[in-house]
DNA sequence: GTCTATAACTTGATAGAC
DNA sequence: GTCTATCAAGTTATAGAC
C-alpha cells in the first residue's frame, strides 16, 4: 500500500527564507550550511538536511554524492575564490597596510552578502576530516598570506610589532564574525560594513593612525581589483 | 609592546605521558577537550575519548552520567568562574577602558594558563544543545556585560563609536584566538600574554590613544580584584 | 528526481561480573 | 573502578520502483 506523496508544499515557511524558485540542489545547500553553523558539521545529519529542504534523506543523494560534498561545495562558493588572489595580493608590492586592508574590505564584503551561513565551516572539527584534507590545505594558504602581509607591515614600520600568527587569526575572526552576524545583506550595506571592519582592523595594527586614510583610499583600489582577478 | 613570539602549547602529545599522576577523570576531561577542539562536540565519539585516556568506552560513564556532563564539568571550569563577576565589573563605575582592560587581561591569563583546549566549548554545535541551556544563558550573560561596558565607553568619550555587538564578538574572539594558540603556559609568560591581547584590544576601541598607558595601569588593579573575587 | 526499503555501521548508554 | 557484552536508536549510503 503505497501512498503517492506529494513533494512540493511551498506553505511549509521553513522560517529561514524564502527558498521559492531555488533549485533543489540550492534549497540542499542554504539548509546544509544553516544547519552546520548551528549545529556543527558532525551534528548534523543528512535526514536533518532533507527534512528543511523538505525531502526525503536518500533524495539529497540524487544531488550530492556524499555528506562531505555538500561541505565541499559551500567551501568552493566562499574559499575556492579567494585563496589564490590573496596569496597574489601577498607577492605584490606596495604599502602592507593598503593591502590588508583590500584584503579584509574584499572578503567581507563577499561574506556579507552571500546568501549561506558559512560559520560552521571555518571550524577545526569540519576541517580536520581526511576527504576535506585539500580544503584544509587552502585555507592555511590564505592564513599564511595574511601572516606574511602582517610581517610585511611590521617590516616595513607601517604596523606596530606584534605577532603575526595572532594578528592572521584576529582578522580570520573578523570573518567568522561578518558571517555569523550577517549574511545575504544587500550590496550597499556590505560595502559600508566592509569599511567599518577593514577600518577596525588597521586600527588595531597601524603605528601611526594619521596613515589610515591613505591606506583606506587605495585599499579600497586593492579591493576592486580583487573583485575583477580572474581565478 | 613587547608582543612575544609564541612558544607552542604543551599538551600536544596526546600520548599519556603527561598525563601521569592524574586522577581518570581529569584525563577524561583532557582527553574530551582535546577531541571537542580538534573535531568539535557532535563529532567526538565517547569511544574516541576512552581510547584517548586508554580505558574502554563503558569505564567513562563510571565518572561523569553522560557525553553532555562532561562538557558541563569544563564550561564550570571557564566560564562558571568568570560571568558574574563580569557581570559586576559592567555595573560599577569608573573608566571602561580600564574595566575592559582588566576583564581581557584576567580572562586572557586564565584561558592561556589553563590545562585544558576550551576551544570546541564556546560554538554554537555545542551551546545549542538543550541540555546545556543553562550555560548557553551564562554565556549570554557574559556577552551582555561586555558589550554594556563597551557602550559605556563609546557613551563617555573613551572609545570610538563602534557597534558594540561588533566589539563584544571581537573580544569575545580574541579569548577563542588565545584557546586555540596556547593553554598549558606559565603564569609568568601568560600574564605578559595578556597584557598583549588586552592592549591590542584596547587600541582597536579607544579614541586617543594617549589614553592607553592610564588604561593598563588602572585595568591591571582591576584584573587583580578579579582574580580574587568570590564567585 | 523523488520515493520506500534497507544494508552496514556507529552512536550513547546500561547490566552485571570481577 | 574497570571490564565484557549488549541494546536501542541513529548514522551514511545504496537499490530499485515509479
Amino acid at each position: 500500500m503505497t501512498t503517492a506523496r506529494t513533494p512540493s508544499v511551498g506553505a511549509g515557511g521553513n522560517g529561514d527564507g524564502d527558498w521559492a524558485g531555488l533549485s533543489t540542489r540550492e534549497r540542499i545547500l542554504r539548509a546544509a550550511s544553516t544547519l552546520f553553523a548551528t549545529r556543527g558539521y558532525g551534528g548534523t545529519s543528512t535526514r536533518e538536511i532533507a527534512t528543511l529542504v523538505d525531502i526525503r534523506q536518500p533524495s539529497l543523494f540524487h544531488h550530492f554524492p556524499s555528506k562531505a560534498s555538500i561541505a565541499e561545495a559551500l567551501l568552493d562558493h566562499s574559499l575556492g575564490r579567494v585563496a589564490e588572489p590573496v596569496a597574489q595580493l601577498a607577492r605584490d608590492g606596495g604599502s602592507a597596510a593598503a593591502r590588508l586592508y583590500g584584503y579584509v574590505y574584499f572578503d567581507t564584503r563577499f561574506l556579507a552578502t552571500s546568501p549561506y551561513d558559512l560559520a560552521g565551516l571555518y571550524s577545526d572539527d569540519i576541517l580536520n576530516a581526511p576527504e576535506l584534507a585539500d580544503w584544509r590545505r587552502r585555507l592555511d594558504t590564505l592564513h599564511d598570506a595574511i601572516a606574511d602581509l602582517v610581517r610585511q607591515g611590521i617590516d616595513g614600520g607601517e604596523f606596530v610589532p606584534i605577532d603575526p600568527d595572532f594578528a592572521q587569526r584576529v582578522i580570520s575572526g573578523l570573518n567568522l564574525i561578518t558571517i555569523s552576524m550577517h549574511h545575504g545583506q544587500s550590496a550597499a550595506w556590505a560595502a559600508q560594513f566592509a569599511d567599518d571592519v577593514a577600518t577596525f582592523a588597521l586600527r588595531g595594527l597601524i603605528a601611526a593612525l594619521s596613515d589610515l586614510p591613505r591606506a583606506r583610499r587605495d585599499g579600497a583600489a586593492i579591493a576592486d581589483r580583487l573583485g575583477h582577478a580572474t581565478v
